[in-house]
DNA sequence: CGGCTCGTTGACAATAATCAAGCGAGGTGG
DNA sequence: CCACCTCGCTTGATTATTGTCAACGAGCCG
């Protein structure tokens, strides 16, 4: 399949959630873009660590993880993918692949040379910025990981997660009032959480239970957002969502 | 006290130690710094989380913390800085702090203001690049970190955090073959491993008992990095240390 | 001296892992 | 069409890891 404007379309929205963009970089943006669309299937390896792309990956429809595996056979994912995110632009700046990145379920992706990106970052200081803040965006999950990995229980951890995939998603238009689509296993939401799958089953309950939510069908439904922010503590400060903190706005670019 | 360039070796040092930089190129980065080297007490903040810092600070001297308190009163530290280190150079993109940054110890650090950062990624490319990395090398750290905190028991990832400390030591050239300082208490050690502090004090005395490691006085001694490498299942690759993967000085720049 | 922080230890409790088994839906081949 | 298989979810029993509580000692400093 060949790229057209609207595939890059949630692209942009998570772009401009936070901050505005010129048609002009609209298309620039796009032009870095390959022109062929790519079908992942589930389960498979869309880079692999200690590889050295040459190009960053962006995930147009479908979801996606970063994981590593430990010596024990454990794998822990350390990054959960959406539409409309680069899954592996850090790899331009960095070059090698220190994890691999994994389609959860079929995905269409394309690609963007990493020669294209330093076109960029040699000709629009703004959009460099632009690209830098979205790595800088999962930096900050990935802080917010630690944390609920480190000083909470289960049960909110798992609560965090949800409200964190929740927000990301509405913020490019996947998500509705009830709730979302999360086609994960509960088995892949252990090795997100860093907890054993017959735990996450117990957690799920104890947050059913509590009818916070319900969880079937690789669907998410919402009974009660209010309570299940405050069980998993969730700030949504770390996802810098919403236009207040825009630099480029804001004059100063 | 005001900056002069031997304040700086550490920074350029850290950076070199991947990516080379011509003698404009080290001009041009010092120029962005403030003249004046400040000090800050330890066990005090050096940036406050939800605030919009306008310059960036750059550690010269001692350790610092970025953490996160949740509502429990539990408190993780989410990164450990080192002299060198950039402790929010992430604030210049994302402006807003998500998060606080301490003074573990006494520290000496000076500000990179980022009208001077902007002037950076308006007329250089390469330089650009650099901070770029710098902020994705965090970001890698942080993967690590996921990784160890979820697929790996206590001891591991105290192997594994004292493997990562003495390797970016190393690299600015503050450890020495037999250990390195670490001026933390077990207390301090507990909110970055997310386990209770007497639950480190047993893990560091197995560390002990096993002849790998010893840790008194702020200091640790490496007994066996061989064997702590293996109980901590320590892959240096995502410090990305080295030239070999350096694209600066691979020609595509 | 007295008060503080830090490290240490023991007893006990809570959280989560592991092991094992069964169930139901969906797919496949005879 | 049905038998059978696999996968994902669920449950109970047991064990392991880690947390909590409480106390004490060493060293440091005013």
């Amino acid at each position: 399949m060949s790229l057209d404007s609207s595939h890059l379309e949630l692209f942009f929205r998570r772009i401009e959630e936070r901050m505005a963009l010129s048609a002009e970089e609209r298309q620039t943006l796009a032009a870095a873009f390959a022109s062929q669309v790519t079908a992942v299937r589930a389960k498979t390896d869309i880079v692999t660590e200690g590889s050295r792309p040459h190009r960053s990956t962006l995930l147009l429809e479908g979801f996606a993880v970063r994981y590593r595996v430990v010596e024990s056979g454990k794998r822990q994912i350390t990054a959960l993918h959406v539409p409309g995110d680069f899954v592996d632009l850090h790899s331009f700046p960095l070059r090698m692949m220190d994890h691999s990145v994994e389609a959860l379920t079929a995905c269409k992706v394309v690609a963007a040379p990493h020669a294209a990106l330093l076109e960029i970052v040699k000709s629009s200081p703004r959009l460099t910025l632009v690209l830098w803040t979205l790595t800088l965006l999962d930096s900050a999950i990935h802080r917010e990981w630690i944390v609920a990995m480190g000083a909470m229980q289960a049960s909110q951890h798992a609560a965090h997660l949800i409200c964190e995939v929740y927000l990301r998603l509405g913020a490019v238009g996947l998500a509705d009032n009830n709730g979302f689509a999360l086609p994960m296993t509960q088995e892949e939401m252990a090795d997100t959480l860093g907890i054993s799958a017959v735990h996450v089953n117990r957690v799920l309950q104890e947050l059913r239970g509590a009818n916070l939510i319900r969880f079937e069908g690789g669907r998410v439904t919402i009974l009660d957002w209010e309570r299940l922010v405050e069980r998993g503590q969730f700030d949504a400060k770390h996802l810098h969502l919403g236009k207040v903190h825009d630099a480029l706005v804001e004059g100063w670019i």
